[in-house]
DNA sequence: CCAATGTTTCGATAAATTCCGATATGTATT
DNA sequence: AATACATATCGGAATTTATCGAAACATTGG
């Protein structure tokens, strides 16, 4: 994938951050729409969608368009990559990551829609 | 290794960062004493020190002191990681590193020494 | 003890990053 | 067209990081 050394550094920076590890280890799990991940991870939408913009660029992930909502899942080219397999296994064994994916398992029962509105309450009611 | 988020985000920062990757990848392919990363990387040898306090502190490499030298390795309980599995087999193949490995068989072959006086002197004549 | 030398830490400025509310963009629904 | 809604981008103050010469520290050998 990266064949240079500023590339993978520019990727391994979009993994130092704890926000954007656990949407990674989220995304790896099964693929999202940003609501979601904002809603699963308890954080405004617009920092979901900067974490998934930094990943994207980073080349972990790839987007997928459904009327106004956008699909987020690990990008197949990247799934071979080693440094991806170790980032992801990982990030696998931590507490945090199990407990955002069992939340993921809550939210997704709910549908997109559900979820979606209940992240605009959520934003309203922040004061 | 690392078993909370916090942990494994600093480790991944330690090796967002072009030097520090490339004195990950060297010490890699063998032990090396400071100066000698020193040379290899051409950079001041306070820059390899610091880069390889920061890889100490991620947990990815050992010293061995030896007399005013200070000898690092990869630190063996890490060398199972996936995680450092994944950013060696990354680094492997960049130019760059390879470049850097090169350079290091030329600096091994000269002896601590030898190349350490030339650190010395390559840092007087830098203006 | 003193000088030489390898390493670490400090200092200080410049540059980059983080964070999230506000705003903009694009898409469906009526 | 107008509204609603999901997502993206912007603004910009606060925090963090990068960089490397200078100074401190540690070890060896006279």
């Amino acid at each position: 994938m990266a064949d240079d050394l500023r590339e993978i550094v520019e990727s391994l920076k979009a993994v130092s951050h704890p926000l954007r590890l656990r949407v990674l280890a989220l995304v790896g799990s099964g693929e999202l729409c940003v609501c979601q991940v904002a809603e699963v991870l308890q954080v405004p939408q617009s920092s979901a969608s900067e974490a998934l913009r930094e990943l994207r660029r980073a080349g972990f992930v790839n987007e997928r368009k459904e009327g106004r909502w956008v699909f987020v899942s690990i990008l197949s080219a990247a799934e071979a990559s080693p440094l991806l397999k170790g980032i992801l296994a990982a990030a696998r064994g931590l507490p945090e990551v199990q407990k955002d994916r069992a939340r993921a398992l809550e939210v997704k029962a709910l549908g997109v829609p559900a979820v979606c509105c209940k992240v605009q309450k959520a934003e309203a009611s922040h004061v």
